[in-house]
DNA sequence: CTGTTAGCGCATTCAT
DNA sequence: ATGAATGCGCTAACAG
């Protein structure tokens, strides 16, 4: 069943020789051949609706036109838009991207990455947090082209696509100066994530450059970019700086949580205190007050990371590169000059 | 480079047959194979870290083991756990899925369709809205097994895997006239895709078994599941009976809509109207107030779908087969008794 | 129980 | 410019 009709049936009805017929309909090879006899091939092969078994056609080139592309977790709104602009490089240049959930259970996520290898893919895109993913060292160890999506290697050793990081942190914090506030404080994600890290660092050297005052008890450390989390820096802020008047945090969701700290503390937003996020979410301007937050071009990353690595396919010894994305400051409703 | 070891160096160093390997490291024929020498061939294969090529295997046994999964859109937060559940399913039995996002070009959603075909995947899922899609056609054409997900060909002439839309329906409106409602209205879907119409009839067959009123002016539909256009029916049912004192909405973007057009007339929710909403989209619990919502089982509903597909490639004559799972009722702020 | 043989559908040499 | 032949890595049918 399926698709019945092979490069003989169509040699057969146009009356050439297979190999004829495979010259013919590949783009690279069509030179080769009679332009008259490649038309008729063409119309033969259409009126059989013939479609080139890219399996067999794999197993010889060993090129399997596949890309793993591996995700912590696409329920994370800020994936799909990722995958999206992957998607779009990658078909673009006939490559289909083989989608897989790393998800939190490592026993599960091996077996994919095996069976992403077995199925030969020709590179990987990661956009999973963990650095110490045993793919990425298979997948380097095969020679396998690798892009790493919002996180690098520091050694620079592995091409990477990411947003500016720091320079998105900058951006807030010179927001907040802008309307006036001075009492900055800080809700930093996870420092052993690149992300959490280079917002963190970014916004630290955003405050030395303004030359405003940074006591270490504005800044606290979420454990996770949870909600949670979020809600438990924040209060631990608030705790301790009573009088800070507006915070930056490293993530949408620890800003949701800095809500719910700041409900808890019987706080208004922006009123008492002025809130920033990271990544501009989906759904996440519909808040209550709709949350300021730095947009991180997701899909454009997707793209790039995809494209990066078409390059890299392309000639084998491209040298690891790295881009890097600008982000972008939306204003909405939760920043405001500080009651004072 | 890759893979560079084959069964043929397996077999020189287990001192066997390829074909033995072959039949030692496949699970179905590890039987035929005494147990000794098939013993020697794990070892010799692991020590050689000897991955079996899929691609090979595909060309031989003409199943590629991966399966077409068409997504309309995966920005939207409704399918990235149907996707999840489509894949836990699908990798418990060594599928892979090709997913694709067909978005709203029509030309690249063909091209899409094609590359799977042509990469020969075994079946396909379809959660797609449109029902005039090519690929189902040509699928089903090719023999294809086929299972679409939130929605049916009424005739039941293809496998699907659907929440039960007109319990949800029922469940809401049985917990407004709970909460002392009588003057419902209803925000419609677009009434031309299976979830729209069905949670509509879910609806009206709601209101009729409760013996309650409902003049026409108190449905309004709107074009499609969005913020604007749920705004705009919500508004033209409160112009028409601004009496209303709860409403129902095919869908969670509807009722966030809805609360824009409360909003914009001056009212509050839920202390002048009560709104339920339906999918309980992630972050919708974040809204003010947090939206009551009918939850869609979607990971189930993917793990089913991909139940009944494999059902399907099991045994060639299986009859289509549509299976409903249960919505459940997730109370929250929006809804309360009428302030009457 | 294991070795042998023969392709799966295609791209690519080498002839012609 | 095209025909012929070969083999990618594997499984399956057939021998032995």
């Amino acid at each position: 069943m399926q698709t019945a009709v092979t490069i003989r049936d169509v040699a057969r009805l146009a009356n050439v020789h297979p190999g004829t017929v495979s010259r013919a309909l590949n783009p690279h090879t069509r030179g080769l051949v009679n332009e008259e006899t490649a038309a008729r091939v063409l119309t033969a092969a259409d009126q059989l609706a013939y479609r080139p078994n890219s399996i067999a056609r794999g197993l010889k080139t060993s090129r399997s036109m596949t890309i793993g592309v591996l995700i912590p977790d696409l329920t994370n709104p800020l994936f799909p838009p990722i995958v999206l602009g992957v998607d779009d490089r990658l078909t673009r240049d006939g490559y289909t991207p083989l989608l897989v959930n790393t998800g939190s259970d490592p026993a599960r996520e091996r077996a994919s990455i095996d069976a992403m290898l077995a199925r030969q893919v020709d590179g990987f895109i990661a956009a999973t947090a963990r650095l110490d993913i045993e793919p990425l060292a298979v997948a380097m160890a095969a020679g396998l082209p690798l892009v790493l999506i919002n996180r690098t290697f520091e050694d620079g050793s592995v091409s990477a696509c990411t947003v500016d990081d720091r320079r998105g942190s900058e951006l807030a914090v010179r927001h907040m100066i802008d309307l006036g506030h001075v009492r900055l404080g800080y809700v930093a994600g996870p420092q052993n994530v690149s992300t959490g890290h280079r917002r963190y660092l970014g916004f630290t050297a955003a405050m030395v450059a303004a030359g405003l005052a940074l006591p270490p008890e504005r800044v606290s450390y979420a454990g996770a970019f949870t909600e949670a989390a979020g809600a438990q820096a924040c209060a631990a802020i608030l705790r301790a700086d009573p009088g800070v008047s507006a915070i930056i945090t490293a993530n949408d969701r620890l800003a949701i949580g800095c809500y719910d700290a700041l409900t808890a503390a019987a706080l208004r937003c922006p009123e008492d205190v002025s809130i920033i996020g990271f990544n501009d979410m989906m759904f996440i301007d519909r808040l209550r007050p709709p949350l300021s937050s730095v947009r991180v071009p997701q899909r454009e990353i997707g793209y790039a990371a995809a494209d990066l690595l078409l390059e890299q396919i392309g000639n084998e010894d491209t040298p690891p590169r790295e881009v890097m994305l600008e982000p972008e400051l939306v204003v909405r409703g939760s920043t405001a000059p500080p009651a004072r």
